[in-house]
DNA sequence: CGGGGCCTACGAAGATCTTCGTTGACTTAC
DNA sequence: GTAAGTCAACGAAGATCTTCGTAGGCCCCG
């Protein structure tokens, strides 16, 4: 049995989560591949990352042949919310209006991402009208 | 001049800041005596994080006859703003409103909130009318 | 067969974070 | 003036994070 609660990913952790997402399943070649630019980690380095990764729970991990195909275990969605629930708790005392509040007072949104946002708060304000059939 | 750009605090180090904003300016018993909970660090502990933080400049100290009397250098918004910029870029790929999204998706905001939030939209929604070139 | 190029595994170094024990200085109470 | 309490400083231990060097296995190409 896995861990039913998985640690928060660490700086690094996330990094190669990243690709995983963006990605899908990966070889630590094909992760190493797309991290390859100015600072990146070497090529052993994403190897270990991967094996505690796995180890935690983080990922998952398959035999493909040789090679070994690593997967996310968290969607990147859980992931964020994770992590926004973290700071939350931290940062803002469990706030949820101060952090969006800050978060819109940070980077001045685009009109089509107020938009969104917009869109959503209506959502969020009448979330009894979803009710599915 | 001190240092334009200070670190990101660690966990621990947000939990003293945490105190310094509330209660403002406090001695290390002060500071300790607030944390006096279930899990909270010894004394020496929270004086080695004061140490460190002013070394870091995230806060600064004066004395006060024999005692020492830290101060939050940064403000706590200014600190949220950081921390929230900072998981933007390393988990939301800048997308702000993809951040407020899973914010508000994760904890279902009260009603006030989402008056609050939906208020602050519109006030970022219009900046433009305060400019006149 | 033998070498070069893949791959994983392992261990360990170095950095940072968190914690606290101990020491010595000063202050106050007897 | 001595004892008990409070305080800052220091050092070091233990945990975690990030990095990589090295070793060994497998495969293909000559």
């Amino acid at each position: 049995m896995p861990s039913p609660v998985l640690p928060r990913p660490t700086d690094a952790e996330l990094t190669i989560l990243r690709v995983l997402w963006a990605k899908g399943p990966s070889t630590v070649r094909q992760v190493h591949d797309v991290l390859a630019s100015g600072h990146a980690p070497g090529y052993t380095t994403v190897l270990k990352l991967l094996q505690i990764m796995t180890d935690k729970g983080l990922t998952t991990r398959e035999s493909l042949g040789l090679q070994h195909v690593y997967t996310a275990r968290r969607t990147e969605q859980d992931t964020q919310r994770q992590l926004l629930k973290d700071l939350l708790d931290r940062a803002f005392d469990g706030s949820t209006s101060q952090l969006v509040m800050q978060a819109l007072a940070t980077t001045p949104a685009s009109p089509e991402e107020l938009r969104d946002i917009r869109r959503l708060l209506a959502a969020a304000a009448a979330p009894a009208k979803e009710k599915k059939p």
